[in-house]
DNA sequence: CCGCATCCAAAATGATACTG
DNA sequence: CAGTATCATTTTGGATGCGG
């Protein structure tokens, strides 16, 4: 529960959190890092949470990601530090990406935007429209801290 | 802790952790809804934890956003459930920007946001390169979930 | 000053085809 | 298989202006 929202006699004067905090620098919230980018947290889900390793297997279970923005991101990725690439063979070339521990403190943040999503987007990501929690569908993690 | 890491044994037959969930159609992940834009989360940011409601205050605050830019989001916000309009006055026009219940409900994202920002770019984000946590930060706030 | 619209340039992304 | 190359389209940036 969060104690900033407005009480019935809060004033404007309630005290401003954290402002010690230079949050417009911040990479991602200013979307000057990767992070920040389109489809980045898609692929991140895929590799993190499905474990999803190759290329191809990254882009066709992401509808409408193109390779072109995949190699991009993959790429940008692996320069900030968030996952590496593991060259399993050459020629036929097949790599194999993974989280770096960077890319594993991420998983918190996927965690509380899909929290967030399946209780205001229920409909878009189940196809049941039962009522789900996280607790069910992660049962083993805890998150998102 | 995470407990779907790579252990010694593991194997990649481990179990895919939520395969009921259609991540893909996530407006977030997806950056088909206003969240996942450029500015967003910044702006929100400022919303609800400076509690800056007017729109100059919040271009200012920004630097770099644009006039155009956040009256797009912030209609866009708006329309999404996320924030409202409060007309205090007209001509010259007052208008306060308020977060609501769903809006509020993001809160968690932006704090885990930034839990991972102040561990991996601590120099982005403080003036000072002192080490701080989130608690001290944010003492009077559970945080993310 | 306030919130916001218009115009145009620049950057990011999409579609499709192709290569080692 | 893992990327490239090219070109069309969409999104964003920057300057400017405008009625209240």
């Amino acid at each position: 529960m969060y104690t900033m929202q407005k009480k019935a006699q809060a004033t404007t004067s309630d005290r401003v959190p954290a402002p010690e905090v230079n949050f417009q620098t911040c990479p991602f919230l200013a979307s000057t890092g990767v992070l920040g980018k389109k489809w980045t947290l898609l692929i991140l889900w895929v590799i993190a949470l499905l474990r999803i390793k190759r290329f191809n297997q990254i882009r066709r279970s992401i509808p409408g990601l193109t390779s072109r923005v995949l190699v991009m991101r993959l790429h940008e990725l692996e320069k900030s530090g968030h996952i590496e690439a593991l060259i399993v063979k050459e020629s036929p070339r097949v790599v194999e990406w993974t989280l770096t521990e960077k890319g594993t403190d991420t998983i918190p943040i996927l965690m509380s935007i899909m929290n967030f999503t399946i209780k205001w987007y229920p409909d878009e990501v189940f196809g049941d429209n039962k009522s789900h929690t996280m607790n069910e569908l992660f049962p083993e993690t805890e998150y998102p801290r």
